[in-house]
DNA sequence: CAGCCCATGTAACGAGTTACATGATTAA
DNA sequence: TTAATCATGTAACTCGTTACATGGGCTG
């Protein structure tokens, strides 16, 4: 039971559909929790049959209808609990390192191509965080924001989401850098002390 | 079929038993990869009779028994392919930055207590850290040593482990430190602008 | 002698992923 | 007319987590 804090703590935001939370969990929920469509919707029934959630029908005539949620006080409380016991620590799963911590023992080309790639499609998350961050402050500048009234949890999460990216970017395109260089050094065929 | 790419990148690095392993994950792997020891036990047991690692049997005296594993060619084949793949995109889950979502809709000083105390947790790993890349380094500096010929796949991923933990660190104390000052104003009464 | 470290395993359960299915509207 | 977006669901399967079991040696 652990994504189900993850969707009340995104639906607090607002009234969200299935697909409408899947695609917040895709770019802005990932910065703490990842979850594919699936997950969502087979959670939110799970959810709005326990009470912590409800939803409402939406008519549509140009789509198709859709059903829309909001957190119930019971669902308040739920993350109230949860937020009141010790956090597990949290855990990341990234193939791309697992590739460079094998580096020394395959071919680097693939890993260096796959570093380059992933550093260009970090400069566009960090681009969309930007834009993020400035949407919910507003006018005012980050410092008087995070003092104002306004909610802050969403603003918070997206500025460690903004970091982690920034630091995929630099450690993406410096690792890159020096394994072309190495590749070139021994394709010259000099191997120092 | 994922944690095995994880397991094979580590052994590389020696012979180890699951249990080893185990610790290894703990306090390393953990940078990109995160396994309890029942699926390294279980993963160990499933590489060898696919042929992608193999074990031996080390009778000790003063304590059990172990099996120790090391990467057979089809291993390190079976990584060269892995690396050749397009890489998933990392995920993360950290249900601390879920209470920080949340913590608009409920009190904030459960998740101010539990920021600081991974504050703690993040600086003790830092120092971990250090001490691992030093290790590994040895009389070399980092340049020095990033152009030497020795395996330096391990500690680039050490050094985005590092940067990682560094920025949860100064992220942790920062929000800890905006909350308790949040709740210091609305305490005292003022809800600003 | 209580509790931790070493060392591995089975079994049950809970969570996550993938495939498949449907079907309307709109933009290129 | 091909593809994308909207919108949700069932079912099969794989993966991850927790509980339980065992047992010797070492440390305080």
């Amino acid at each position: 039971m652990a994504l189900r804090h993850a969707v009340l703590a995104a639906l607090l935001d607002g009234e969200y559909s299935g697909y409408q939370l899947a695609k917040i969990f895709d770019l802005s929920v990932s910065n703490f929790w990842h979850a594919v469509p699936q997950q969502l919707y087979s959670e939110l029934s799970r959810l709005e049959t326990e009470g912590l959630i409800s939803g409402r029908q939406i008519i549509q005539h140009d789509r198709p209808n859709k059903r829309v949620y909001t957190v119930t006080q019971a669902g308040v409380d739920e993350l109230e609990r949860f937020a009141a016991t010790p956090a597990k620590p949290g855990i990341i799963r990234e193939n791309l390192l697992v590739m460079v911590q094998a580096v020394d023992h395959i071919s680097a080309d693939a890993v260096i191509a796959q570093l380059e790639e992933r550093a260009l499609a970090s400069a566009a998350k960090i681009e969309l965080f930007e834009h993020t961050l400035r949407h919910l402050r507003g006018d005012l500048d980050e410092e008087a924001f995070l003092q104002s009234a306004a909610p802050i949890g969403p603003y918070l999460t997206c500025l460690r989401g903004r970091r982690f990216e920034q630091e995929n970017h630099e450690w993406f395109t410096s690792t890159a850098r020096l394994l072309r260089a190495r590749a070139g050094a021994t394709a010259e065929g000099g191997e120092p002390a």
